[in-house]
DNA sequence: CGGGCCGGTTACAATGTGGTAACAAATCTT
DNA sequence: AAGATTTGTTACCACATTGTAACCGGCCCG
């Protein structure tokens, strides 16, 4: 996975670059608008991440571009918070923005969330399973041995997809939130729902979970009986 | 939990150190900018509060060379107030700031926000153990050889974990009044409280505690049969 | 011997959280 | 355009969690 970093301040720049290094990306650099969109033809990322006030060219004009000649996912970079800044970032079609100051872990959790629903929407054939719960994301199907697929809405299927990814592990509320809703919407309240609407269709007593454990306060997590032992 | 502190005013770095291991944590301390890139070295802690103007090597360039290495998680000491010098510390990577003068409460407060931020992110290893009890943060559930896990409240969970991470140690009353609830908030009576809700939960006989044991007049301790012999 | 302090225990109220349900708005199908 | 599906919104209930107070018994100390 390739990310292109716009960042003028250079050593914010280092650090992006480092963080994403560590947590196993391939890390190309600009530090202008225009050496942005000449880095971004050239290397082809498969996500940018974009400051806004740029030198040469500004942010937004670059993700316009971006935008106009492909999907590449952005995750935009900002230091003004609350306002609308915000808000037009995403109307140019960022997948996501990060507010500055934020902590590394963050913005890797961040990256990590828009890849995933970035490359979950293709038909590709991906099936996930586990020894108990398999996952065709390209039909959006549930199944469990021995019975008939079970059609999930394209949030189910997300949820459940992020459950699967880590199964075994237990997922905050905020995390599966990002994941299934991404930065915009979404929201405690719906999580509850949708997990009690991903229950009734493939719990077989949804009074009494087998597939989805709830951890109070904390989140929710996908029963996994190859549950991997710390390593 | 282990804390490198750094500041160079000696009476100030010695209120510190005695308020954070107060508040129950290991504490180390340096007083210039090289001795503080030293210790981090060695000591490998947890977290690291920073002044910013040092001698040697000014704070910026520990936070830098640190953050260049690892995301042990970084608390800004500032004297300056709301300029940029903040937010060039937050960009560098820190995770948090405080100006002083502050009060020893809210620099623990702080700390123990920061450290269950940066702890609460990953699926790393969760589990703290002594030979006979272990929990599992991530679920908040407690552990005895042969005996199925047993789900604890938050609270629960926050104290069994400070126990545990002194397991063998006497820890007062205040000390883990601080952990649990932090800063404001948290009671002696509470404590009481919330100690016989957790016996009466791992304790086979709540009657006669066998791992949560009492110290009249100063407060509790964990039994750790490996406690430490000298050495 | 009696009072007061301390910790354990019990009871209860206030609050929070998750599960369930019903309904409206938006979207997709046909 | 009509109907079905999906999603967002709100409300409600049951129960868990937490905070608060009171009570009890031992123990120290005068």
């Amino acid at each position: 996975m390739k990310i292109l970093v716009v960042e003028d301040d250079l050593s914010l720049s280092d650090v992006l670059a480092f963080t994403l290094r560590r947590a196993g990306f391939d890390v190309v650099t600009a530090h202008d608008g225009l050496a942005a969109l000449k880095a971004w033809q050239t290397a082809n990322p498969n996500l940018v991440i974009l400051d806004l006030n740029l030198p040469k060219l500004d942010g937004m004009s670059v993700c316009r571009q971006i935008r106009s000649q492909s999907d590449t996912p952005i995750i935009i970079l900002t230091v003004r918070s609350g306002d609308e800044d915000v808000v037009k970032g995403l109307e140019l079609g960022a997948d996501d923005y990060v507010v500055k100051p934020f902590s590394p872990k963050q913005l890797v959790a961040r990256v990590r969330a828009v890849l995933r629903r970035a490359d979950a929407t293709p038909a590709t054939s991906t099936v996930l399973a586990t020894a108990h719960l398999s996952l065709d994301r390209s039909r959006n199907e549930a199944m469990r041995p021995g019975s008939p697929p079970i059609r999930l809405t394209p949030l189910e299927a997300r949820l459940l997809e992020t459950l699967l990814l880590n199964a075994g592990h237990v997922l905050t509320a905020e995390a599966l939130v990002d994941a299934v809703w991404g930065a915009e919407g979404g929201d405690r309240a719906m999580l509850k729902q949708l997990v009690y609407r991903l229950r009734s269709k493939i719990e077989p007593d949804p009074s009494q979970p087998f597939y989805i454990e709830t951890v109070p306060g904390v989140g929710y997590a996908l029963t996994d009986p190859d549950a991997d032992f710390p390593g």
